[in-house]
Order: C-alpha cells, then structure tokens, then sequence
DNA sequence: GACTAAGTTTCAAATAATGGAACCAAACGG
DNA sequence: CCGTTTGGTTCCATTATTTGAAACTTAGTC
C-alpha cells in the first residue's frame, strides 16, 4: 500500500479531504464523509473544522453539509491568470475559432487528467466557469493524447497508471498498449486526433503546446462532429492548428514574466 | 488584537502560504517569500515542497519560482457550480442585464472582501475567470454595503475591522462611522448605492440576496457610468434589481438540492 | 580561488495531530 | 413517554509530525 498512499503530512491529508468533498459533486453531510474517508471520527471532525475555518470549505449549518467555499473562486482566479496558459492564449484561440468556425479548447495536464482551462466557441457566447476548470480523461481526448505523446516516459507511465481504460465507444483505446501505440503515432504526426473515442459522433484535431525546453505546456483542439465535419476535413485544418500552438508557445517563452518586482 | 492570529494548525499556515503566492501576483521566488513569511527558511522550504507536489503551487524549474497551481482552478470549477450562487442565478442576471443594458455584478462575501463570482455585460461577451473570481473592497462597492447591510452586527464589526478604507474617491465613506452610519440607511431602503466610491465615474445600484432565515447570501448589482446614466435613473431601476434579487433567493431556496443520493 | 547569495538537508526538541472513548442532542420506535 | 438509535462533538493521554538552528551544497561574483 505505500505505492501512493504518501499523501505528504497532514497538509496532503487535509487536502485529501478537499478533494472528498469536491468529488461528491454536491453538499455533503458529515456521515457521508465519513463512511469515504480513511480518517476516524474526530481526526475527520477536526479537518473539516480547519478548512471550513480557512473559508476552504462552506458549512450549511440549517443543513448541516459542507461544500466547498468560495475561497477556492478567488485563488482560482490567479492560479488561472498567472499559472495558465489561458490569459496569454486567449487572442490565438479567439482567432482559431473565428477562422475555423469550430469549438476551440485550451488544456493542460492535471494529475494525469486534462484540464480544461479555456474554450471558444465561434457561435454560443462563452461559458464561465462552466467551462474552464473542467476535466477529462486523458487517454480519450484529443488534447490529452496530443500532452501525452510529447511527455517524458517517466510522466507518461505515472499518467497511464492513472487512467480508468473505460470504454466509452467502440473506438475508445481501453487499454495502455494501444494507447502506447497511438502516442507513438501522434509524436512522428505532430498532431493527435479524437476518433470518436469519447463520445460518439464527437471528433477533433489537437496539437500540443511545447515550450523551447521540450517541456509540454498544454494543448489546443478544434472540436466538430461527425455530421458537420470529417476527419479529413479537420486534418486540412492541421498545419493552422499546429502553427496556432507554436504562436501560443513561443508568445509564452517571451512572456513569462517580463520581470516585474 | 490577539483575536485573528490564530491560524489553525499547520494546514492553517500551509494555507497562509498560498495566499502568499497568490497575493504577490506574479511567480515568485523561494526568496521572496521568506522575507515576507513569518516562518523559518527550512519550514517555509517543506510548505512550499508539499504544496508543490500536491498541486496547489506550480514549481517553474527553469526560473525557480512558484504560482499558484492549477489543482486550484479545478477544485474552483466545482467550488462555483456548488457553492455559488451563480449557476442558478445566471438566467436571472442575464435578463437583468439584458433588461437594462447595463453590466451585472454577481458576488459573495468571502473574508471582508467582496468577491465577484459572475458578470454579464449586455454587450460584450464574458470574459471567463479573468472576471469570476476577482475581489473588490466591501466598503466602497454597492454589492459590498448590500451584503453588510444585512449582515449581523458580529460579522460586521469583523469585517470591518477588515477594511483598510482607502479613500479611493472623494466619495469613498473612509470610516468604520460614515460606514455604519450608510449601513442602516441600506438597510430602511432595501438597496444600495455606489455613489462613485470606488471609481470616479462608476456608479452602481446594488441588492443584497437574502435567504428566508434572513441569512445573507450573496448581492447583485447593476452597474453604470455618470457620462451614461446618474444616480436618479439608476434608482428607476432599484424594484427591478431587488426583485431580481428575491427571485433568485426563493430559487435558490428550492433547489439546494433536490436531494440527489 | 576565496567569497557570497540562494537553496536544500539534518536532527534533537517542541509541538501538534491522533483516535478511542465518552458525551450530547435530536430523531425514532414502541 | 421513555429507551434506543443515529449523527455529531468534545476529551485527553499517547504518538507521530512539525519545527527551526545550523550545517551543507551549489551556483554565481569578484
């Protein structure tokens, strides 16, 4: 069990905590809690306690269930504007949506899932957080595969021993080999793309967002459906996809912080 | 003054840290923080260490600096759809807006501060956590006089003791008096006014959201320029607004949830 | 090559977290 | 109406973790 139960010191566990509470998706009593939690009575008590106090978590007292506090809002807020790609981003994606008249989504790599940190749609008014802060699998995404593929081995393995494998659709790759084997495609292609292999009658065009070092940043995708595109029809859209994510790279090399202070 | 120093445990100072790193604005060094932080170079190293590895800070390896991470913006999405006010009350601003033609403000109190957690603008399109999430003083602002109007006298006095009244305007009320003097008149009207407290120019008319227990839970206002509107027409407005407001007060009364589990 | 600044590791002492058990309160059932 | 269960809160001796001064390691300067 030591393989990756370090969660680091009581402030790992307290956030461990955090996290129980995000995942249940809606307030959740104390013996709810509880019953998921690894933690005894008290020791669970007295975290809720601390992060309800730091404003990390909200108590209901008429109802007597936690969620999590508005405090998170507001640290998001400059974790996305200092710490995303999304701010710097924002103009190139803008464009691709407008030239390609798809939806545009902007992602990075979060703990072996893709998360969404900005999207563009070309016709719907933009979503707020609805939208940003979202994840999904990486293993069945175009952008997660597109991360994937130019990630060192190390960081590949740590994500693929993160990965469910469900089986969305028939064209799912359910398994690490054929993932492994996709990813070795897409790294010679430059590009990756989504079958299908999320939801049915979805598909995409992805292209990472590498920074000089090598270092994976993100990744972008333009989004259309089966019935209003192809997938050939998203490859001729290939080389603006991937000249996009070279813009966003290379303004991103010259950004990072033009030394403030 | 002893009554706020008590930062509660080690997940208490873990998280002091963060707003540390948040509050800088731009990555920081390891250096930095020290000087700024009360504890000790090797504690400071192994807060900085877990927070890191947990994914609440982001390490820049070239650079040696911390940000906030992007964990962060993935416990917000949830913390907003759960524990805001704004995915029920969207349709309600949205009209507002649109009725109006002038921006809406959705916020909360969190700390003292008043914290935005949507925006609609008539006219231009949302902008997404460049806006949800950013923070304003709650002594100078309409949605912030709103909220503590109608807040208990404890919560006020804390938040008060919070503010740091500077006199942005000549209008800016710059004392806990004039404060709590605008507070009960807020309170006999039902609504309140930003008189060009915060920005010269801005004016806004502002309701508290309030629950049936009396509880506050949020505040909206309706936000305009002198060049385009004034106080008198804006106050046209004022049934409009905390109408808006009482609606989605009983909707959110109904909703909190529907007992999913 | 000595000197300095910045970051990292060590380790005994100090402190805070732990969790079993007791306690309380409200809802339940007979 | 009282005994019982369920759900939540508090106690406190034990135990494990955090603490932080100091030593150490780079990496950069003169």
């Amino acid at each position: 069990m030591g393989s990756e139960g370090h969660s680091d010191g009581t402030v790992g566990k307290a956030l461990d905590v955090l996290d129980m509470v995000s995942s249940h998706g809606h307030p959740v009593r104390f013996s709810d809690l509880l019953e998921k939690s690894p933690y005894p009575k008290a020791t669970l008590y007295r975290f809720l306690q601390t992060l309800t106090h730091q404003g990390m978590l909200a108590y209901d007292t008429d109802r007597g269930t936690y969620s999590l506090g508005v405090r998170l809002v507001r640290l998001a807020h400059t974790a996305w504007t200092q710490s995303s790609l999304a701010p710097l981003a924002r103009p190139f994606i803008s464009d691709l949506a407008a030239q390609t008249g798809e939806t545009v989504h902007l992602a990075q790599m979060d703990q072996g899932q893709v998360l969404y940190v900005d999207k563009r749609n070309a016709a719907k008014p933009v979503e707020m957080f609805s939208q940003a802060g979202k994840v999904g699998p990486a293993y069945c995404t175009g952008v997660g595969k597109a991360m994937l593929a130019f990630m060192s081995d190390d960081a590949v393995e740590a994500a693929i021993s993160r990965q469910s494998f469900h089986r969305f659709t028939d064209h799912t790759l359910d398994t690490p080999g054929k993932l492994r084997a996709e990813l070795a495609a897409i790294r010679t292609l430059g590009y990756a793309f989504d079958r299908e292999e999320h939801e049915p009658g979805i598909i995409c065009c992805a292209a990472p967002i590498l920074a000089r070092s090598g270092k994976v940043m993100g990744a972008l995708s333009v989004t259309s459906t089966t019935a209003r595109s192809s997938l050939a029809t998203l490859e001729a859209e290939a080389t603006r996809i991937t000249d996009c994510a070279t813009q966003i790279a290379a303004e991103a090399e010259n950004w990072r912080f033009p030394d403030q202070n």
